[in-house]
RNA sequence: GUCUCCGUAGCUCAGCCGGAUAGAGCACCAGAUUCCUAAUCUGGGGGCCGUGGGUUCGAAUCCCGCCGGGGACACCA
């Protein structure tokens, strides 16, 4: 939490540090608690330097000083670093800083030694994170809803990787519920149609309990396999046989279809999970009974009857006794029920299973990416978690709202009726994944957004995707003319780096060495969208510096008769390369070497 | 009715676990444009940060109320 856990290239910590150093020195008879508020960071204004703390503020009262005074003496002391050209007092007893330029510079070797590495912190302490996201029901194909999520869970999984946690990727089959059962169901119709079957598909439906679901033709190919692997065993002479015959083969011979079909849509979207969780294999061996009768020793547990819900009430309402998970011990709003009235287990009962297998397994922090329309499924994970780990083990919920895709300026509707249903595939088919990866980390996860099919293969600057994949391929355009110089090689440049002077050049490296601030800063907040809107930034003040070499041939990046100017510009392109480069890794997009 | 997310420029959105004069892109206005990669560039106007209180040296940010919008509300997943 202090600078000893920040990234070590994290110029910010290392001034933070300094400071607090200063401050103790200062006012010795400080508590420690007090400088926990103490920030570094730049300034709103680049004319007030290249670094603000507001530690006098923070500090004024518990040593009763007046901010402005202990401002002046802060800057002074500051003032004494090597790396400080100047500090004043500012404002309403703000420090400014300004670095000196050889501490600035000095920098550029450090990306450049460090290479995609740059910016890798050690804020997550190894400390074991499961992040489990996607988590589709393995009933069909994976369409657009699910993509969001599975983008933002794999990009905060990465984050949270860069920032030094140990994670683990992973996804939580839900192939125990009455859902999975009318998918065999399903597929046993497709089996039938393959063996040739006299029955039409509205009088199998009738036998079907709960009618048949999942009539898309997606199924056809599992039930030629079933024919495949199974020939008429299994309804002979193509005749429906008894369900308890062959329900329980063909529904987990579907389900295994169907993962084997979402495991390549997740590939294709460049999603790899480490562990695959299956809900039925978790109920078979005892771990959600297990995980509930640890709640029940605790005394957690009971048979009750809940209220009615207030507002519209659901037709078949009754009151009726259940066996109940007191949730509202931990800030949940009702107590939650464990068991159906058939006697098995509820979604929850089995999640809270899922949640338990992942602390047996040593996970000291849990994500969890879910639908918006799983909101109110959040305070009753988060008080069984508790429950379970005594509160050790935290778990956050990040909710992705809906996906409006767009096309020609009108919403596509999204139903399987109108055959207008949109499946991941189609969507990378169309864009491509770079595209739709970056485009869906554009938005802050729990705000809605619409997916512009034009926009984003669009080649302009109202393209983020573009916009930033332009700039890298600017930046390796200019090495591959310069002949590649090696990035070592070009570390080497200290004395030549002085011939940075210009503003944009300046102000791009002073973009580049907040990368490992924000890479600290977005994990803490679990918003790899932030990661984005970096890139975009940091796109935008390298295009800057190269329009001005359009304006004034004398800033343009190559110069035939200044090669010690030419080195240091190749540096501070090459390192802009590398941070692009090292948050495109994080955003799980690939960069490019050139537009085509 | 309860819970939850949201409300920032005409539009789409940022705003870094409170900080200095609230930012970007688009749109609009005025200029530039035979450039290392063409898919533009420079400058400008434009906002009571939904609203009313509170906490504080300091609030778009934290707390409470209200208004407006999305979502969720026993035995689905």
């Amino acid at each position: 939490m202090e600078q000893t856990h920040a990234a070590p290239q994290d110029i910010f910590a290392a001034l933070r540090a300094e400071v607090l150093t200063c401050l103790r020195r200062l006012l010795p008879e400080l508590p420690e608690e007090a400088l926990t508020r103490v920030t570094v960071e730049p300034p709103r204004d680049a004319a007030h330097g290249d670094m603000s703390t507001n530690a006098a503020m923070v500090v004024a009262k518990i040593a009763k000083v007046a901010p402005p005074k202990l401002a002046a003496e802060l800057s002074a002391a500051l003032l004494e670093l090597p790396m400080v050209a100047e500090a004043a007092p500012a404002g309403p007893g703000f420090v400014n800083l300004r670095l000196a330029e050889s501490f600035l510079l000095g920098q550029l070797p450090v990306v450049l030694r460090a290479g995609e590495a740059y910016g890798d912190g050690a804020s997550g302490a190894g400390v074991k994170i499961n992040v489990e996201y996607v988590s589709a029901n393995p009933t069909g194909p994976m369409h657009v809803g699910h993509c969001r999520g599975a983008v933002v869970g794999d990009a905060l999984a990465n984050l949270l990787g860069k920032a030094g946690y140990a994670v683990t990727k992973e996804y939580y089959i839900n192939d125990a519920g009455a859902q999975v059962q009318a998918l065999g169901y399903a597929a046993y119709w497709r089996y039938l149609e393959a063996l040739g079957t006299t029955l039409t598909e509205e009088e199998y439906a009738e036998a079907v309990p709960g009618g048949l679901q999942y009539r898309g033709d997606y199924l056809v190919p599992v039930g030629a396999a079933l024919k495949e692997t199974f020939g008429d065993s299994l309804a002979p002479g193509a005749k429906p046989a008894e369900a308890s015959l062959w329900l329980t083969t063909v529904r987990e011979f579907t389900v295994a279809a169907m993962m084997e079909s979402i495991r390549e849509d997740l590939a294709a979207l460049g999603v790899a999970q480490d562990v695959f969780i299956s809900e039925a294999q978790l109920v078979k061996d005892g771990v959600a009974d297990r995980a509930i009768a640890e709640l029940s020793a605790k005394g957690l547990v009971y048979e009750g009857v809940l209220e009615p819900p207030k507002g519209k009430l659901p037709e078949d309402w009754e009151p009726r006794p259940q066996t109940l998970f007191a949730s509202t011990k931990f800030g949940d709003d009702v107590d939650r029920p464990l068991r159906k009235s058939d006697g098995s287990n509820t979604y929850f009962a089995n999640d809270i299973g899922n949640h338990a297998d992942k602390i047996a397994r040593g996970m000291q922090q849990l994500v969890q990416v879910w639908g918006a329309d799983h909101g109110g499924y959040v305070k009753r994970m988060q008080a069984a978690t508790r429950a379970l780990s005594d509160g050790a083990v935290p778990l956050d919920v990040l909710l992705c709202q809906i996906v409006k895709v767009m096309k020609g300026g009108e919403p596509v509707r999204m139903s399987k009726r109108a055959g207008t249903y949109i499946t991941l595939r189609d969507l990378i088919d169309e864009v491509g994944r770079d595209a739709v990866r970056f485009t869906m980390l554009t938005r802050k996860s729990d705000a809605q957004m619409d997916f512009d099919l034009d926009r984003v293969v669009e080649q302009s600057r109202e393209n983020p995707v573009f916009y930033v994949q332009y700039a890298h391929a600017r930046c390796r355009s200019v090495l591959r003319q310069a002949g590649e110089p090696a990035p070592a090689e070009l570390a080497g440049e200290e004395a030549a780096l002085a011939t940075l002077q210009d503003a944009a050049e300046l102000a791009l490296l002073r973009r580049l060495i907040a990368w490992p601030r924000t890479v600290e800063a977005a994990a803490a907040a679990r918003e790899p969208h932030r990661i984005a809107f970096y890139l975009g930034d940091l796109a935008s003040d390298f295009h800057i510096l190269w329009n001005r070499g359009r304006e004034d041939a004398t800033l343009r990046f190559i110069q035939a008769e200044a090669p010690e100017a030419t080195r240091a510009r190749l540096a501070l392109v090459a390192a802009t390369a590398i941070v692009i480069r090292s948050g495109l890794a994080v955003m799980g997009v690939a960069p490019v070497e050139e537009m085509r």
